[in-house]
DNA sequence: CTTGACCCCGTACCTAGGTACGGGGTTTAC
DNA sequence: GTAAACCCCGTACCTAGGTACGGGGTCAAG
């Protein structure tokens, strides 16, 4: 269980150090224990946890979003039918990204095939714009 | 074919009007014929090419992405081999985002089914936070 | 026991992606 | 023919999400 040090957390999540503070202040890591000398210790998990905040901001998340999805984990307090609600919503959403991204694969993998088509004026992407809701 | 006003344009793609601007400007809509009195005309496609635009910044595009996907269409003057590598890898890039939204969808989804494991202290929304690369 | 690498904190600054403002011309509806 | 509702443009401003700065303390190696 040994603890990592703010530096070493930034480095083996891919991030600059400041962010970790800043995600600390945003409340998406816990304020982690500290030495005598007031050095953050963070537990093993964080990298981990680090990484999911980021590829969820890659994925179209806030990080209020971001926020949302991580205190859908064990949190006592919360009724049992209230973490369902919420993880049922941000399922439908997640659903709802993926439906979109896979019509715009489609799309493109349309293009490659018959790319002398798209040379002419109707291409399929234009086609397709009007696909998925909006999220 | 009647041509759109910039306001009839911003109100049927659900964005503000300067975003019009703003996109014309940073050539995500090309620049559009005008008026005598100089107000632009838009072509009645735009409101689709729009949505397009807001939906793949909500899926985690930047707008620079969003443009590499648009010229991605019929530009006669690109050779062929290129269009298609260029499509391909953005096939891959949406495939990668797909793969990440599962991974974390399946997640939720346990949590919902096993709500009552989430509540003791391995959550398997930890567990998760390590699938998928970076994209 | 000191030097370099690391940490603390508060505050200032930066980029992307818009939004608002405001002074002016235009068009449409009474 | 005039008021309301649009549009023009340039410029200023705003929010989210970081990043940098700088003055100071700490810790490990030589």
């Amino acid at each position: 269980m040994e603890r990592l040090t703010i530096g070493r957390l930034a480095q083996l999540g891919g991030v600059n150090l400041e962010t970790v503070r800043y995600y600390e202040r945003r409340g998406l890591l816990a304020k982690p224990p500290r030495t005598e000398a007031g050095y953050r210790q963070f537990p093993p998990d964080s990298p981990q946890r680090l990484r999911f905040i980021k590829r969820a901001q890659e994925l179209g998340f806030t990080l209020d979003e971001v926020g949302e999805l991580l205190t859908l984990r064990h949190d006592p307090e919360q009724n049992r039918a209230d973490v369902h609600a919420r993880a049922a919503a941000k399922i439908e959403n997640i659903e709802q990204k993926i439906k979109t991204l896979a019509a715009m694969k489609s799309v493109l993998s349309g293009l490659i095939e018959r790319c002398e088509h798209c040379a002419s004026e109707d291409c399929p992407i234009l086609a397709s714009l009007e696909q998925g809701e909006p999220i």
